[in-house]
DNA sequence: CATGAATGAGCTTTCATTCAT
DNA sequence: CATGAATGAAAGCTCATTCAT
């Protein structure tokens, strides 16, 4: 993979059919690369997969995201934005710590069940040492709401006296990914040593009972 | 990747000069696989890379595994093995359920953080949908040892009346593994977004007191 | 060999360089097809010979044509359209049915001599169980003239009282083409048999007249 | 493939149990050999299937025939010399030219359907040129057999003033011999065109009526 | 007689990418 | 905005063959 700097940003004029037109391609584009990438990871997913499953042409991407790592780079930052998005879209109870604390482990248990091409892309992020995001200064943005969650339940629990002081936010919402993540990330292998289907819902559902009671065994009093 | 039956299986040692040498050349190559592969992933990873790695040639890698995948699987069963012995290895107090579980919790975060590769084979293996441990009668019987260790601590535990009698080892297996992989396989990415070094010693040190404290938590009356 | 769709047809003659150019390269690919599977056959024939012998690269033909086979099935297409035309050019006196006999029997004979290629592919597609003839619509629309010409001249020589009412054009053709097939395709293994070298002109004007004295015996009441 | 000269030939002694086991191996491939080589030819065919096919290992072809070539080489051998062997046992009624003839021609085109790798094998042969027939001394003393029968019917029919006096039995010969090649060989690509199943019984039959018949008007006055 | 180990060149095919229009 | 043509490198894999015992 070229080192080489990606392509111009497109421009953001919003008339015309052809920006409109021109804005499906893009759009099409990222998300069939969110697609193959998600499901063959940036080594396995090719630029002629993306373009097919896109109904797009090879010379697009090129022309849009300047190269595979850029592309790559669009799809994970898209991914972010799409995790934030959710998120911010959570109401939570903030009058009751421990069930805006169950909401937030289910909120992320569920997203991950549900949105696995978020798990599988950051695994290839990480497989290749992190080096898009260290780029990408939009990515960056994006992790900050996901933590602030957390820290707010965190706080309110400790205003109202039901939760441990002693505890960071960081290894709290380290915990909940951890336990969410793992399951989803790790499911086949799981599913073939434990010789249970970790995809069944009722598998699923024990282990966010599981979940949700131990995160708040932590953090009370 | 062809259907083709794999390479014939090693024969037993024997003395001789030929015979130590291929039996170098295998192991050289598999070892060299498990470097490639755990830093690029299956597909990242190329023949000619782990050939030469393994000071070998591309041929002998068909000779003695038949093509990429056989030798992945025989990387990932060398993987398992290792770990398992590692875990066999490992001297329990078990009079001291509180103890022993510490010990089980640090023995696997920090074989995880020795052992970088295991993490990264697994997530290619998982990214393949687990076809390749599917089909290795080998993998499967790896599986239940490992559990094997967190089931007596907790059965140990709970004949002293010090644990709870209702979590299933299964659980507090998935949870002692989840919050020791995540940290190591997601440490890029968690790193760019927590703006720490989840590589730095001190990190690593604070998350492990975490761990095992939380574990404890979860599982004392 | 896979099943993609092969490469997308080759549009309209346009103006301007580069169509050009592309339609050079395609046509420069399919005359060194034809010339390296005629020497070769379809296995002993490699991509990289063909395309050097275009004076194109190896992608280039998998561009236009998908991969090996369809170059292959491409190379056979244009061999019959070839062979399919110069019958079309053939001007058949009717009025005489015996000239016309020997003419066609000369015709056929000269062809397979002058263009041993199409004997070799077509050998190579019967060692290969036709399998690539019977995928292309375009082949078998080829047939029908070859033998229609066989029958046009028998329904001559039959109105005209001339040739016997009881042979189908069928075996005649196959009469006629076995004859001059075998003689061509054979001519090494025949030669060193014979003691006798077939691709003697004298040899072969002699055979020649044999099998026009012996197809028109065959005809005639 | 390479110009070396080929293997030593076997030794010829027959007594002991390990000769005999020896003799069986050298069979086997042998007979390998000829369907692997008949099936795919000579580039399409390889020295692995080949081994396997023969329940044996590439290393004894090199010790029983040198190399691909001198494998080829015997099996065309052997293929010419069992065509002697079966028609050496062809009985002809020499009192009756016509019937005589018909046995010769009958017993050739169901020779060639009967055995199709011997139609096959000569044209891998005539493919390459016919160089490995032109190096055997042993295959070049098949040939004459063969026109032998052939000569010895006409001669017959002569003698007794039924046949011609201007027919040389080479053209004689290569007319028989190229009906019933051409049917065999070429079945798979005819059948296409002609729109009719040549390995039909029926049709064959048909076929075998029309190249008797014609054979015989063709010799006689 | 037989075999496991080794070899290097070659195979078909796909890769990410750039060119000219 | 978009597209057909072109490219060189590299991919996984198979080839015929030889070595040492």
């Amino acid at each position: 993979m070229s080192t080489r700097t990606p392509a111009p940003a497109k421009p953001l004029r919003k008339t015309g059919v052809r920006e409109r037109a021109a804005e499906t391609t893009r759009e099409n584009i990222l998300r069939a690369a969110i697609k193959i990438f998600a499901k063959h990871g940036l080594d396995g997913g090719s630029i002629d997969q993306i373009s097919k499953a896109a109904n797009s042409h090879d010379r697009m991407i090129y022309y849009y995201f300047g190269n595979k790592e850029g592309l790559f780079v669009a799809a994970l930052e898209e991914t972010y934005r799409r995790f934030n998005a959710a998120e911010a879209a959570l109401k939570l109870d903030t009058t009751q710590p421990l069930v805006a604390l169950k909401q937030v482990v289910q909120f992320i248990l569920r997203y991950y069940k549900k949105n696995p091409e978020f798990v599988t892309l950051l695994n290839s992020e990480n497989l290749h040492g992190g080096k898009h995001i260290a780029k990408s200064s939009k990515a960056r943005e994006y992790s900050s709401p996901a933590i602030g969650v957390v820290d707010q339940v965190l706080a309110c629990g400790i205003e109202q006296g039901v939760f441990r002081k002693d505890l960071s936010s960081r290894d709290l919402y380290m915990m909940i990914a951890a336990l969410g993540y793992f399951y989803q990330s790790n499911r086949f292998t799981l599913s073939a040593f434990l010789g249970e289907n970790l995809e069944a819902p009722a598998t699923f559902k024990q282990w966010e009972t599981f979940v949700v009671d131990t995160v708040q065994r932590t953090v009370v009093l």
